[in-house]
DNA sequence: ATAAACCTTGGAGTTTAATCCAAGGTCAAG
DNA sequence: CTTGACCTTGGATTAAACTCCAAGGTTTAT
């Protein structure tokens, strides 16, 4: 059983956090001591950390309330639904991850067209792509500045 | 060129998100029109583009007016540290990418823990999951809820 | 038995990223 | 030459997700 400032610690958020959660219904306290305290048990603490895990991947707490509580109305719900749900949020995952890797190739190429050097930045290629078209650049792979009038590399 | 409406229009935002990125120093256009009338490029349609890729996939504003503001100190400033400041967004990038990849996984075997059927999901392995200690089930890749007693998938 | 370090509640304040509003100027069409 | 769709500015409001505060109760350690 953690006492709230516990739980905060093992995963470096706020107490005030946690009773921001308990709030907006994504985490209870399994129960509380006789003076009032919230105890957290161990099944409180791995439904926080998929939580804060959602979070980090760019959920927002309503999503992940969704997603946690479809099992207010359980009974109701068949599996086809249940998993419905699930693979929803995966198709969205999915779509971000895309994007995502999309980002990356594009800052790679950025990085890539810089020499990296000690001298002056005033003809860099990276600037040259951020401060206009950046599109422009970002799709030549492996262009390595050679247009750096600048320096040498 | 375009006006303000036009280019809010291109990118199916609105003009006011535009006028706030330019309060925020992230997008200025290039000219104004005799009469006031912002008027943006090409340029600024790619810059904007850029943005909201960046944004799209988790930046904050800050984090991008900081990748595209580099240029201000440019003469003052060397290729490697530009390269540096590109390069420390990448890992930034490539680490949200790894939690994501990793979210996916978890989503998709929690997804091939239910049986997708029609019946009640009064003993949804998702919903089990979800519950309790997800990470329990999540470890256990290709599990198709074996453990599922409220019916027959 | 009295600090220090915790906890409680309710409510106010903060940050980010817009989004809306009011009062007015501009421009093309009929 | 007026109507409607657009634009200008400054300032107010919103929503999400915290974060902080005040006034007080609890626990633990000396
Ligand atoms: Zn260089
Ligand atoms: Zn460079
Ligand atoms: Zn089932
Ligand atoms: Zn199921």
């Amino acid at each position: 059983m953690y006492r709230i400032g516990e739980l905060a610690a093992l995963y470096d958020i706020k107490a005030d956090t946690l009773r921001f959660y308990e709030k907006h219904g994504l985490l209870s306290p399994s129960s509380r001591s006789d003076s009032g305290y919230r105890l957290y048990n161990q099944d409180d603490s791995e439904r926080l950390k998929f939580i804060l895990r959602a979070k980090a991947v760019g959920f927002s707490l309503n999503d992940i309330a969704d997603l946690l509580s479809i099992e207010v109305d359980k009974s109701n719900r068949a599996c086809a639904e249940v998993k419905g749900l699930v693979d929803t949020k995966l198709e969205q995952v999915e779509a971000k991850l895309a994007e995502l890797q999309h980002f990356a190739t594009s800052l790679k190429s950025l990085s890539n067209t810089c020499c990296g050097g000690p001298d002056s930045a005033e003809h860099c290629s990276i600037l040259e792509a951020l401060e206009s078209s950046d599109q422009h650049i970002i799709a030549k792979k492996e262009q390595h500045h050679f247009s750096h009038s600048g320096h040498k590399d």
